[in-house]
DNA sequence: CGCTGACCCTGACGGC
DNA sequence: TGCCGTCAGGGTCAGC
């Protein structure tokens, strides 16, 4: 799955079914990590889809009624499914469409290991997948003095303190690892320990990644493909570390490390890198 | 409050 | 070919 540039992917390709009206919700399972919103099924028909839009790494479908909330999980997919094709073992929820321009369309969600989230937000409530997240990477409110403010209070890794959704949201595995690496940081490096010139540049190259990997379609890996079944080509073509453990650094040539931060494996270049 | 590790689940892959 | 161990893009929670 899924980071951020994958969810953009995913959110541009389903605009085209805003002003689309929702025929019917069905859900094959009682849920993934949470239990679906099943009242849906009776609520969501007749529902006008006004906008696609993304926050973090949740895709939000919003109605009249409410905003739909999914999150892909690790290996979740959406894709636009034939009327008559047939679900698979892990196809939990469609979403059938219909309206102007379109004719009949069917947003399919594929999760294998149901590590995804569906949750329904009621016009004028919150939600609390919502809640408490920091900025978004790309927007104006994030740059190289907003993330060295946030790391001040932060003892851990510098890698496990950009993947918290709280400092930045949005920078998974592959794209921290790729924008340390790019940055220049050894990922041990204590967060609070870094200063604001190597924040300033640090913040650039999450942005710099983000804004490539989204170019590309996002990172294909394992079971995640586009919407349409389109492939994305970023960790595979042009990752520098990450998935690259063992293999000679393309700058240098030193033999890229792997270390285990915060439970996740990570890649880098201990000559590139520094603390 | 912040940090670490365990956990949720299935499938893909490599080694034997 | 098949069996088994290991690993995987994320988020949450308990325990310290």
């Amino acid at each position: 799955m899924p980071e951020l540039p994958e969810v953009e992917t995913v959110a541009r390709s389903l605009k085209k079914l805003e002003g689309q009206t929702v025929h019917a919700i069905h859900f094959r399972r009682g849920g993934l990590r949470e239990p679906f919103p099943v009242e849906l099924v009776a609520q969501l028909p007749g529902q006008l889809l006004r906008r696609v839009g993304r926050r973090s790494k949740y895709l939000l479908l919003e109605f009249p009624a409410g905003t739909l909330i999914v999150h892909l999980g690790m290996s979740g997919s959406v894709r636009l499914a034939r009327a008559d094709e047939a679900p698979a073992k892990h196809d939990h929820m469609d979403i059938d469409f219909g309206g102007p321009g379109l004719g009949q369309a069917r947003l399919r969600l594929r999760d294998p290991r149901r590590f995804g989230v569906v949750a329904w937000q009621p016009t004028g409530h919150s939600s609390r997948h919502l809640e408490g997240l920091g900025p978004e990477p790309l927007d104006p409110g994030f740059d190289g003095e907003v993330l060295h403010a946030a790391l001040q209070r932060r003892g851990s890794p510098i890698k496990v303190a950009i993947m918290d959704p709280r400092v930045v949201v949005g920078v998974g595995n592959i794209y921290a690892s790729e924008a340390l690496h790019a940055a220049g940081i050894d990922p041990r490096k204590r967060a609070n320990s870094l200063s604001r010139a190597r924040a300033v540049r640090l913040a650039g190259d999450i942005q710099r990644i983000l804004r490539d990997a989204i170019a590309r379609g996002g990172s294909t890996l394992r079971d995640f493909h586009g919407v349409d079944g389109n492939v994305g080509t970023y960790a595979q073509q042009h990752a520098k570390v990450y998935g690259r453990a063992g293999e000679p650094c393309e700058t240098c040539g030193t033999t890229i490390k792997n270390t285990i931060l915060g439970g996740r494996a990570s890649a880098w270049c201990p000559t590139c890198q520094k603390r």
